[in-house]
DNA sequence: CAAATTTTTGACCGGTTGGACAAACGTTAG
DNA sequence: CTAACGTTTGTCCAACCGGTCAAAAATTTG
């Protein structure tokens, strides 16, 4: 168990969110390995020892983050509700996970970078509370398709499919963007991905009969 | 342009593959700022000096190998063709698309870092060749739509959705593996993967009526 | 064989990085 | 004022990292 949490001062509190602040622009956007204590005090606007001094590891700096991050990350999947339509549940969750790609895309890359490497530091979260989490709302699902509500199919992959294809217009911004190019790449993409997931996940690509 | 192939002798030709190999290794795990070339040195076997004799800076050894993986890379979309049934040929091309996820994970990892990072070494491939392919592509999808053998729907982002889907498999493994557990995270997840991403694609999550 | 060429290695270098530390600075309370 | 406490900074260090270099070892060539 971690011990009770230490007591700050308002300055420490609000130095810490700046400090956060700052590292997610800097994690997110050059993984933990390659941003520096420098790098992410400057982005700050502080020295680098004075940056130590709020948080006394680059590794303490990154631990912070991520817990908080896995917090907010998850929490359209927990409101995903047994009550409530299910296919309108089901749009809804991919809407709201759409929404936190467009509007928190450097926690989505902070999140990607850290599974890309193996999650070396919240593997035990992952295999913990992720996989409770999930098997939960997998029930959920099974439970709408015994009573005929969603067709019937695997809901893991189901879940995998969703954050795979939300997520991917935060992590993949870039080529996303490349492709689309200059006049179907602006704002409007996400409105458009919204449209076809949309129509993806309810009634897939056969022609209607 | 580039000047002509340099003449390489067979041990070049041989020890440039062995670092290619455990650079694809270690960059693909570390991405390229968390990748030394003393680590790539001892996965390939040789010392540190003698690597930087078949590749002088560790930039050529990460440009290589991305050269040779987009090639590789989009092989399975360059084979999507007009002739034959539109849902057959998108079937296809989404099981290979999970073979290859399954087949060559590194290499699909080292192109997420890449991209993750901002593309900074391949955006103008992605804003030119990458580009132009899935352009082409997706006009054949709009034509198979026009015929009414496949629904309406947006081909970018429905190949978006078909590389985000099955490149998860390579790129989350971590997580993927973690959440289905040790009884349903083996071998068979690609399989189950499969049957999946077939019925979501073709028939969506709509029961039948 | 010997000469020429290619391959391998140990030693080294300059720059960067994470982090330590003590001293200085600021603020507040008595 | 002064003492106590919190904050900030300049300096420094050891480890690491990408890359060089000269010289040795191995291989190829004549």
């Amino acid at each position: 168990m971690e011990g009770s949490a230490p007591r700050r001062t308002r300055i420490q509190q609000e130095k810490r969110e700046v400090i956060l602040e700052a590292a997610l622009e800097v994690f997110s956007a050059n993984g933990f390995r390659g941003s520096t204590i420098d790098q992410i005090a400057e982005a700050a606007g502080m020295s680098k020892p004075n940056l130590l001094y709020y948080f006394r590891r680059k590794e303490d700096i990154h631990e912070t983050l991520m817990q908080r991050l896995l917090d907010t990350w998850l929490a359209p999947l927990r409101e995903l509700d047994d009550i409530g339509d299910p296919l309108t549940e089901l749009r809804s969750y991919i809407r709201r996970k759409l929404e936190m790609a467009r509007d928190f895309p450097r926690e989505s890359r902070l999140f990607a970078n850290e599974i890309l490497q193996g999650a070396p530091r919240i593997k035990p979260m992952l295999e913990g509370e992720l996989k409770t989490l999930v098997d939960e709302k997998a029930a959920v699902i099974k439970g709408w398709m015994r009573a005929g509500k969603i067709a019937r199919t695997d809901p893991w992959h189901l879940i995998f499919s969703i954050w795979a294809t939300t997520q991917h217009y935060a992590d993949f911004d870039v080529q996303v963007r490349a492709v689309l190019g200059a006049d179907r790449g602006g704002d409007g993409r996400f409105e458009d991905a919204a449209r076809f997931l949309e129509q993806l996940f309810l009634d897939g690509l056969k022609p209607k009969g």
